[in-house]
DNA sequence: ATTAAATCAGAATGACTATTCTGATTATAA
DNA sequence: TTATAATCAGAATAGTCATTCTGATTTAAT
C-alpha cells in the first residue's frame, strides 16, 4: 500500500532542489520502486491493540501503550493503521470478527442446539470475569465511550449487535426444532435477551463478580426458555 | 465543616510574621470565627455532577466541564467536594441513593408486584435512551473505568448491585405470594437475572437502539417468569 | 556497491487536564 | 464601620497525550 504524506514530499523537494521557496512552479518526476518490505506483522500488532482497548478502554489506552506492547514505532502505528481512531476501528472489527468465527457462526450449522449457546456464554464469561487479569468487553468500551459522540462506530456496533440477537434466534430457533426449548418461546424477542444478558454479564464480570454468579444467570436465563 | 490547608496556613503566618523563614518556632493562636457561609449549594452542584459524570463518564468529564456547568469556582468545588476522585465518588453515592429511593425501595412494600419490577424498569429505560441527549448509566462507567483500578470503588458498586439484586428478590417473592409469578421460580437466581438485564439494557441503549427494543426485552424477561 | 525510500527511536509540538496558587472581592461577626 | 477569612476568577504549574517531525539506519532493486 502506498503512502505519500506531504512531510515526505517536502522531504524529497528539499532533497531535489534545496533551498526551493516555492515561489515558482515545480515539475518533479516521481519514481515509484518498492524498496523496503515491513518488518512487523500487522496483525500480530493488531491483536495486542485489541488486547489492550479491551481491557482499559479507548481513552485510557495511550499510543504509547500500544507503541510499547507492540514493540513497533510510533512510525510504523501511524503508517499502518492511521489515527488513534482508525486503529481502534480496526481493532473493533477484528475483535466482532474473531468473537464470530470462534462463537456464533456457530449456531448457523444445522446441529446447533441450547448447548452451543451455553458453550458460547461460558467461553465469553471466561473472556471477561476480571478474577486475575482485568480483562474487559470491547463492545461496551466502544458504546459507553464512542458510540454517542461518534455516528460511524455506533452504527459499527449495532450492527454486530443486532447480528448477534439474529444468531442468537437461529440458535433457539434450531434448538426448539430439537426440543430443547418450549414452543411458545418467541425466539426473536428471546435473542434480543440474550444478547442484552450478554453485556450485562460483561459489566457485572468487570464489578468482579466470580465466574459463579455469572454462570448462574446464564443457565437461570436459559431454564426459563426451556 | 472547618477547612485548614496548608496554604492557607503559610498564608496566615506570612501575615502575622513576615518574612519568618520557619528556622525558630511559632507559637500562633489561632481563632476560628465563622465568616461567610457557603454562597452555593452544594446539593444542587452535585446534582450537576451526577448528570454529567452520568452522561460522559469518568476521563471524559473535566474539573472544567463541572465548574462550567455548576457555576461553582474551581475553589468551591475542591475545597468542599475534594479531588477529582471523591467527587465521583460522592456523585455515585448520590445516584445509587436516588436510584434507590425512586424505585427499588417501593419493592420492600408489602403490596409490591411484577407491576413495580416493571414500572422500575420503565423509568429507567427513559433514564437511559440515548434518543435526545447523551444519558447514560453511572454504574457502568464506573464498573468500565475505574472499577478494576479502584478497590474502593468497585467494593461500593459491587454493594449497590448486590443490593439491587436483593431487592428484585424481595420483589419477586411478593409477586409470587400474589401469583403473578410461577410458583417454582427461583427468586433468587431471578433477582440476579433481572440485575444484570439492567445493565444489558444500558449498553443497548448508549448503542443508540429504541425505546421499543428495550421494552420488549424487558417484557420477554418478566413473562419468562411467569 | 549504490541509492532512495521505508523504517526506527526519540525529540518536538501543541493541546488538554488536574491541581494549586494568587490577588482581589465579599460577607459577616464584632 | 472594620477586620478577617471565605470565596472568586483566572493565572501558574506540572503532567499526559496524540501527532508530527527529524536525523540515523536499514533494506532491496538496480
Amino acid at each position: 500500500m502506498l503512502k505519500l504524506t506531504l512531510a515526505r514530499v517536502c522531504q524529497s523537494i528539499d532533497r531535489t532542489i534545496p533551498n526551493h521557496d516555492l515561489t515558482t512552479p515545480i515539475r518533479m518526476t516521481i519514481l515509484i520502486r518498492m524498496v523496503r518490505t515491513r518488518s512487523f506483522d500487522p496483525t500480530t500488532a493488531l491483536t495486542k491493540a485489541v488486547e489492550l482497548f479491551s481491557s482499559k478502554g479507548y481513552s485510557e489506552t495511550s499510543m504509547e501503550d500500544i507503541v510499547k506492547a507492540t514493540g513497533v514505532s510510533r512510525y510504523g502505528i501511524y503508517g499502518t493503521f492511521g489515527n488513534k481512531r482508525d486503529l481502534f476501528e480496526q481493532a473493533l472489527d477484528r475483535y466482532a470478527d474473531s468473537m464470530g468465527k470462534q462463537a456464533f457462526l456457530r449456531l448457523l450449522e444445522p446441529d446447533a442446539s441450547l448447548d452451543h449457546i451455553r458453550r458460547i456464554f461460558r467461553e465469553r464469561v471466561d473472556d471477561m470475569c476480571c478474577e486475575d487479569e482485568n480483562k474487559g468487553c470491547l463492545f461496551i468500551h466502544t458504546a459507553m465511550e464512542l458510540a454517542p459522540q461518534d455516528d460511524d462506530l455506533r452504527d459499527v456496533l449495532q450492527k454486530f449487535m443486532s447480528r448477534m440477537s439474529k444468531l442468537f434466534t437461529i440458535g433457539l430457533e434450531a434448538a426448539k426444532e430439537r426440543g430443547e426449548v418450549r414452543k411458545d418461546l418467541d425466539v426473536t424477542a428471546a435473542g434480543a435477551v440474550l444478547t442484552s444478558t450478554m453485556f450485562g454479564l460483561a459489566v457485572l464480570g468487570r464489578t468482579g463478580f466470580q465466574r459463579e454468579t455469572l454462570d448462574g444467570i446464564v443457565e437461570n436465563t436459559l431454564k426459563a426458555m426451556q
